[in-house]
DNA sequence: CTGAAAGCGCTTACAG
DNA sequence: CTGAAAGCGCTTACAG
């Protein structure tokens, strides 16, 4: 910029001006700052004009994820990106792989850089760490999962009711002895949808077996694994309701495997793509990713603007999604019940 | 900065030695200047210190993607990100739509907020708007697509290998009527995929029918309109070569609803996820995603590092993985062709 | 309409 | 071992 100053002969504070299409220059100069420029190959430096600029807005956000290369993470990503686009904004994205430092450590990088607001997918079970960030006015939104230790925005689906819904949904069509499938025990949605499936089995009256109650499954070998396990019990159960979606797959393959994947019924949470070209079609919990991400931007950019409410917390619905894996009947008589009405 | 340094009553130069743990601060001052940073709740601003860091690094690189919701755009990412991570980069990522107006205003962006390195996968045909860019020394590096009029770094994958290999198969396997299904035959891939599916065709001397190969399909709905036209053809194909994921999809659709996905042969180039479980299960042409990223990462840093040899080219090989759909035998009978190896 | 001075938060290059 | 000055590239706040 000094360069370009120095070339068309005017002072650095003019060149500013033109560069930021400021009104009160004369064309003269306007020109003739514009030609210095293209000659320089003169190139603004948004980082050096933010530092002074008011408000010290960076126009940049950063985002926490599970993994940017699943399809719920990328699918906020991308809903985020088209609300920040409007704005303006870039996004900084970044995987925590479920590991509470890496969290922390993103989390202190995307701040270091003074991104202007942060959309978090958290992993740990504690984000005071962020205390002193949230508290000197740094914008931030928590999806899918809510903070702990910290008093903030959260975004997030109705976990428990979709797989009371689920569950609900098995009873249904017959089936009694329902699996449960769930992910580590840890992490705040896991406990959620363990309690929608209590839910549904405590409301049509069917007892708690716990030994067709599998938790802290991590990957789709595990849970194929533990679905044979769960077939080759004794009394086995007549469906299975998979709490995630690797966790879904695993299932799948489990059935498929023994073939019994057209007489044990099976109900996901979570969207797989492709699942309607399978036979059956897997009826699964769709949880509306796009909405969620869509939600938190427009949160996040609200509070940028100003909003200093007190912490908001948005729950977003499920649906279920009718495949076929779900509707397989099971041996009871399941009468119509007149006014129940899924979540 | 300037409060802690009051607090501790040291001077600026004291509180940065300490901040960046620069050697040869006497203890007591550490000390103090670490006690007065956390009572002020202290964060260094990254981006004011890489203002006047030698190199003026800022230790981020932009990423451009066609939609960082599909999973190749975010395979990539993840592999791009896994080698920023060890050097402490940080990444910005965006969704070019194969919009080349998008492309440019995203490059610009991350370019006016000084990214270190900039990776692309471009969507226009004309890339020289970055020639100043790349002049002034930014390094980049394209994936997926090369670069049109510019001279940059690009990290491909064989697809016209790839693609002669696809239809090699199904040649071996007694086709000769076989459909070709392409994207945009403005998009490079699109080009030199075609290329290798006539490639395949010269060398086993089947004559080019035109009439079975369309071009310009971009929704997986579209491809299974043109399948089904295809199939209701007084001489319709015995085998459809899909040259993308959604046009694979596409396919299989229309080959289901015609009930015909255990007679026409298929082979799709690019990888679906969980297309083992259909059944038959579909032969696909995989690109190496990891490795597209990974390779374009760290081309990316060695330029950073002050590599400055002509531009490169990599090339990376595809793998055919069979899958049951691509080896649906056709009428023709095919003599073992000794010698013969898959590139 | 135009510009000289001070400053954003930090670092370099030099003195002591 | 410590610090005062100048500077990174730009903007604010003020004068003329």
């Amino acid at each position: 910029m000094r360069d370009v100053a120095a070339l068309s002969g005017v002072s650095l504070k003019t060149v500013s001006r033109v560069v930021n299409d400021e009104a009160g220059v004369s064309e003269d100069l306007v020109t003739r700052v514009r030609a210095a420029a293209r000659t320089l190959d003169y190139q603004p430096n948004v980082t050096a004009s933010n530092l002074r600029r008011s408000g010290g807005k960076t126009q940049t956000i950063g985002l926490l994820l599970e993994n940017v290369a699943n399809p719920f993470s990328s699918g906020l990503q991308r809903a985020i990106e088209d609300v920040a686009r409007e704005r303006g904004v870039l996004v900084f994205a970044g995987s925590v792989d479920e590991d509470s430092s890496r969290e922390r450590d993103l989390a202190t990088a995307f701040v270091a850089r003074r991104v202007d607001g942060l959309i978090i997918v958290p992993a740990g079970h504690d984000q005071s760490y962020l205390a002193t960030e949230r508290r000197s006015g740094t914008p931030m939104v928590f999806v899918d999962r809510a903070p702990n230790h910290l008093d903030a925005d959260a975004v997030l689906s109705d976990n428990q009711a979709g797989s009371r819904a689920a569950v609900t949904h098995l009873i249904d069509h017959g089936h009694r002895r329902i699996a449960y499938l769930g992910d580590l025990a840890s992490i705040s949605t896991a406990v959620e949808r363990l309690a929608g499936y209590t839910d549904a089995l405590d409301h049509a009256r069917v007892g708690l077996d716990l030994s067709i109650v599998r938790q802290d499954i991590r990957t789709s070998d595990q849970a194929t694994a533990v679905v044979i396990d769960l077939l080759t019990m004794p009394d086995p159960p007549t469906a299975v309701f998979a709490s995630q979606n690797l966790v879904t797959i695993g299932a799948i393959r489990a059935l498929r495997s023994r073939s019994q994947h057209q007489s044990i019924a099976l109900v996901g949470f979570d969207d797989i793509p492709l699942i309607d070209l399978l036979n059956p079609g897997v009826t699964l919990v769709v949880q509306d990713v796009s909405g969620l991400g869509a939600t938190a931007a427009d949160l996040l950019f609200r509070r940028l603007d100003g909003d200093n409410g007190p912490a908001q917390r948005c729950v977003l619905p499920t649906t279920l999604v009718v495949g076929g894996s779900g509707e397989i009947r099971g041996p009871y008589r399941s009468p119509a019940k007149p006014g129940r009405v899924a979540p």
